[in-house]
DNA sequence: GCAATGACTGGTA
DNA sequence: TTACCAGCCATTG
């Protein structure tokens, strides 16, 4: 994983502009962000927001079954609550049939 | 150079 | 539904 105190490289640069454009109430998994930039893979993209994703909406990106960052459970849910994200009744988690966002494409 | 690590995924049980 | 597992790949020490 990068260091925090390094300067993001390119690759950085282009998963967080990414993660900015991601609209209240959705939600994209790592694997997603991937795939969207067609490089890395779900591992980089992780390894990108736990160093640098303080800085954007870092809840709207989660694990592909709608589990949110590890360790961060808490404060991820209560954002989805004021974002009237789509949720599951049953497990908690987001609902990624409805909340999954396709990327600047779909807008 | 190499083994360990991690904000991952999809399949199987 | 949860649990476990092999595959994944850049970064670390």
């Amino acid at each position: 994983m990068p260091r925090p105190d390094a300067h993001p490289g390119e690759y950085a640069e282009r998963v967080l502009d990414l993660v900015e454009r991601i609209p209240p109430g959705r939600v994209m998994s790592y694997g997603d962000i991937a795939e969207y930039l067609g490089e890395g893979g779900p591992r980089q993209v992780g390894a990108v927001m736990s160093a640098w994703g303080d800085g954007v909406p870092w809840w709207r990106v989660l694990r592909s079954d709608g589990t949110p960052p590890s360790g961060h459970e808490v404060r991820a849910r209560r954002h989805y609550a004021a974002e009237a994200t789509p949720m599951r009744a049953a497990t908690g988690r987001v609902d990624m049939r409805r909340a999954r966002w396709a990327g600047p494409d779909s807008d």
